[in-house]
RNA sequence: GGACGGUUGGCUCAAUGGUAGAGCGCUUCGUUCACAUCGAAGAAGUUGCAGGUUCGAUUCCUGCACCGUCCACCA
């Protein structure tokens, strides 16, 4: 690799043989090291469907930004990759393909066939994202690569769900689930998102049987109806309470069903009386239960109305709804309709309202595995960045249902579970079994890693295996160990040694569908927990701050910014919009930025390396002290370098990424290019101008490193002094505190602002910007004057001036312009003739300026509260700005007179 | 119903109990050999509204409005 002379940068060009560069020498892999210190981070493992968007760029540019800085500052970094099998999402992509390509359904191939079907899905392709990744830059040890079907990981779910059944911990039961007719599987409630639906709430009418009264229900799901068991009301409810145990009539299915009493009923909310439907609502099922209601299911797994329904037989539920309004609307039962919202759960795949649907299920017992969880939060011990995401965490954990794990598709992890035929119809019960987990139906189970033929218990060879698959998250909350091999004997050293993580970086979408469970895993099945720290990014949002996304077609296709600006690019502008949490609102000119940035890094290098004479700059920079770095331009490159390495180290450890960036962005742009680069061009010749330019490029490269990996090795490579092989495994630079310095800051600062203002009068009286001028300047204070006289060569340069002459006593020229500068007046003599009228407008403005700052100034020096409460320290700044303005006026009115 | 986040120049966002900053855009000028994906200069903000605390609030407190998000057994 060598550094062409090119005037742009050309990241495409470059960017894949960099990448290979990487590999080829194994940077990314990691072995366990007890001689140095550990830090790892797992990936949030993508669907292996996914294809990679800006919520992934954001997430893995994060990440490496981690990974690579603590790589360089000599940690161990181990950064795990992989991907999740996304049961539901993967079995639908791969059962659209078929339908398309074969006209087939996975019925009609059947359950093995399927299966074969998805592997080669995935084989084909479920490496996209990872070469995706890779395209960004993304240093992970992929030979560490994890699959949560892989055949070490599947031992690692089996283990897990032995061992919770075993405890106790997991139970199979008929209850009330969220079920998605479409994909036809329950879901757990966080795969139920709630969304406001404006609805209607139905006002129905059941006659009381034997009278000509009636009772009004409302409810928002009248379909359901035909499942009713029971009328309930509130017990403390005055109005009804005389109702309690008669009986109502059922209208359309002409059934009798009783009234009944039950706390759950809020007398506040319709008419006070409530239709319960045990198999069709969680709260009906609980009152069913209380109540000895047997539930009636009206609904098959495809959401349509069931057999014994009558007219209703096989319409959609929806369809059922307006049938049933109609109906009774004939009947003259339907009292009115109000409009109504509310909140109803969509499947988090195909976004089709769920029903709650009561089926036999797997489920994990949330509680005793939560009180952990919460524990290590609360404490510190996992700590959440932003802070305020621990609240949204903890408060999950109240009223947290039982997490159903089972799942009725086909991709996945079969439920290790299987049933004896003989033992379930003679009711003979597993007496091991039993005690181990007796609240729960297990005639007839048999839990077993391997698929057993014979029935431990009568040894029967009747047994099949449970048809169910398990919850993705079943398998991805044990990511953080079962990617290091957990269980297996092996991989003790290695869990030991990268166990606990340190950071998880993620988004705040699966706080709780992944972090709270991966902490609930790790701390039963690690004894510790899985990371220490929890870093949560904001969602990628589009310019009108829509979420982005394939349906609304506002996507922003990474891999188009990285072919069209550069993965440095990309990286640069994403971190650098990122703020603490907060969401990224992007649009494709935003990576103009990082295009523009990288082209400046790329041409200041440069101009470095044509300008460098290798055998000047190898030396170290210790050997500079005050006493033989005598050129101010030198001392303060080297203070402002230092002090946003300590800056930039800083904002790194406390996950505040954008700010890390911007401030190396600011100090290489607008102190080392705008001013260092300039300056250094009068003696480039220099040894030490040598030196100092090649060693802040050189230790800024570094530091921009992990931030833009690509250019800065791209780089690195042409660099010729003394280096290791590659930029990433380059030392993070040692902060040498003694070259930080205020006070060189603050001379440096008087020169630059004399500049700035030599520059601006020149604009003002626009002076044409390629002509010398000449400039007189008086100080009263000496310690200026001597610091501009030492220094003078720079305001020369870059203020375009050919003669300094410094007044022994200020003195006005004649044809002149003049202003002032802090405490500096110059004066910029003319040969034509000045217009006198434009001048004394300049000079009048700038005299209302400080006017009306020293009249602010003024009122907080006259005000005795102020002086009596301000702190001295503010007290006295204000003093001295007011002197300073006084002064500046004064020169400035004595100006104007002279013009006047 | 509860909770959280946001509201700052045309746009996107910073910052701070003591004269509000950047990038983009805009205006003017400039291709002298690192860079026009650039340089120099400039215009532009009563920091959502109303109260309160304070010598001093854009910053702290309270209420409100609007935008966004999450949670809840809203029949």
């Amino acid at each position: 690799m060598s550094l062409e002379l090119s005037k742009q940068y050309n990241p495409r060009e470059v960017e894949d043989s960099i990448y290979n560069f990487w590999l080829t020498k194994n940077y990314f892999h990691a072995e366990a090291d007890a001689s140095k210190k550990p830090y790892t981070i797992v990936i949030p493992p993508p669907n292996v469907t996914g294809i990679l968007h800006m919520g992934h760029a954001l997430n893995n540019t994060i990440q490496d930004i981690l990974i690579r800085a603590k790589r360089m500052q000599g940690f161990n970094c181990l950064w795990v990759p992989g991907t999740d099998h996304a049961g539901i999402a993967t079995q639908n992509v791969v059962e659209k393909k078929i339908k398309k390509e074969k006209n087939l359904t996975r019925q009609d191939l059947g359950r093995e066939k399927f299966l074969e079907e998805v592997w080669n899905w995935r084989n084909e392709y479920g490496s996209t994202i990872i070469s995706q990744l890779k395209k960004l830059g993304s240093s992970c040890d992929w030979q560490r690569l994890s699959f949560t079907m892989d055949e070490g990981y599947s031992k690692s779910v089996q283990e897990v769900f032995i061992t919770l059944f075993n405890a106790g911990l997991i139970y199979r039961g008929n209850y009330i689930i969220n079920w998605c007719p479409r994909c036809q599987t329950a879901l757990s409630d966080e795969e139920a998102p709630h969304k406001d639906l404006d609805g209607f709430l139905y006002y129905i009418k059941y006659p009381i049987k034997d009278t000509k009264n009636y009772i009004t229900v409302a409810t928002t799901r009248p379909e359901t109806m035909l499942g009713d068991k029971a009328i309930a009301i509130n017990p403390k409810d005055k109005r009804f309470k005389h109702l309690i145990g008669k009986t109502v009539i059922l209208p359309l299915i002409e059934k009798e069903i009783p009234i009944i009493a039950d706390e759950l009923v809020d007398m506040e909310f319709g008419t006070g009386f409530v239709k319960v439907t045990p198999a069709h609502d969680p709260n009906d099922f609980i009152m069913g239960k209380r109540h000895n209601l047997e539930p009636l299911k009206i609904m098959t797994p495809d959401g349509k109305i069931s057999e014994n329904s009558g007219d209703y037989n096989g319409m959609d539920r929806f369809e059922a709804r307006e049938a049933i309004i109609e109906d009774l609307k004939e009947r003259k039962l339907l009292e009115k309709i109000e409009p109504h919202k509310h909140a109803v759960g969509h499947c988090y795949r195909c976004h089709t309202i769920i029903e709650p649907y009561l089926s036999l299920q797997w489920f994990v017992k949330m509680k005793p595995l939560s009180e952990e969880a919460v524990r290590v939060v609360k404490s510190g011990k996992i700590k959440f960045h932003p802070a305020r995401w621990k609240k949204i965490y903890l408060n999950w954990f109240n009223n947290l249902q039982d997490w159903c794990i089972s799942r009725q598709i086909w991709w996945g992890h079969r439920i290790p579970v299987y049933y004896c035929k003989k033992c379930q119809e003679t009711g003979i019960l597993n007496e091991k079994i039993k005690n181990q987990n007796s609240k729960i139906e297990q005639r007839g189970v048999i839990v077993s890693k391997t698929k057993s033929d014979k029935c431990p218990n009568c040894g029967s060879s009747d047994i099949y295996q449970d048809e169910d698959v398990l919850d993705t998250w079943f398998s991805s909350w044990l990511w953080p160990f079962a990617t290091l091999n957990w269980p297996k004997e092996q991989s003790e050293k290695e869990l030991k040694y990268f166990y606990p993580t340190n950071t998880l970086v993620t988004a705040q979408e699966i706080i709780f569908f992944w972090v709270a469970r991966m902490i609930m895993a790790g701390i039963y099945f690690m004894k510790d927990i899985p990371f220490r720290d929890v870093y949560i990014h904001g969602t990628v949002r589009d310019d009108t701050g829509k979420k982005m996304s394939k349906s609304l077609g506002n996507i922003i296709d990474p891999l188009e910014i990285i072919n069209n600006f550069g993965a440095d690019a990309l990286r640069f502008s994403i971190i650098s919009l990122t703020s603490a949490g907060q969401d990224v609102y992007l649009s494709n000119e935003k990576f103009q930025a990082g295009r523009n940035f990288a082209n400046k890094i790329w041409n200041a290098s440069r101009f470095v390396l044509i300008n460098l004479e290798p055998e000047k700059i190898n030396v170290d920079l210790c050997i500079y002290s005050k006493d033989n770095l005598k050129e101010l331009k030198d001392r303060w490159i080297l203070s402002r370098f230092y002090q946003t390495l300590a800056q930039v180290s800083k904002s790194i450890d406390q996950f505040k990424i954008n700010e890390a960036i911007k401030q190396i962005y600011e100090f290489f742009w607008h102190e080392f290019c705008d001013w260092y680069i300039e300056l250094s061009k009068q003696d480039i010749k220099n040894p030490t101008t040598q030196v100092i330019l090649y060693k802040v490029l050189e230790k800024t490269l570094r530091i921009l490193h992990p931030f833009m990996p690509f250019i800065t090795e791209q780089i690195w490579q042409s660099l010729s002094g003394e280096k290791s092989e590659s930029i990433m495994i380059a030392s993070w630079p040692h902060l040498q505190k003694q070259f930080i310095s205020k006070e060189i800051d603050s001379q440096m600062q008087v020169i630059i602002d004399l500049i700035a203002s030599v520059r601006n009068l020149r604009a003002e009286i626009k002076i044409d910007p390629s002509k010398t001028i000449d400039l007189i300047i008086y100080s009263k204070n000496k310690d200026i004057i001597k610091l501009l006289k030492e220094n003078s060569g720079y305001i020369q340069k870059l203020g375009q001036v050919l003669n300094i002459t410094f007044q022994e006593k200020e003195a006005r020229p004649k044809n002149a312009v003049s202003a002032v500068s802090g405490k500096i007046s110059f004066h910029i003599p003319l040969e034509g003739i000045i217009d006198i009228g434009k001048e004394l407008l300049r000079v009048n403005k700038e005299i209302e300026n400080i006017e009306n700052f020293l009249k602010n100034s003024s009122t907080k020096l006259n005000n005795k509260d102020f002086l009596k409460n301000a702190p001295l320290e503010v007290i006295e700044k204000e003093k001295q700005k007011r002197i300073d303005l006084k002064e500046k006026l004064e020169k400035l009115k004595t100006y104007s007179k002279f013009l006047s």
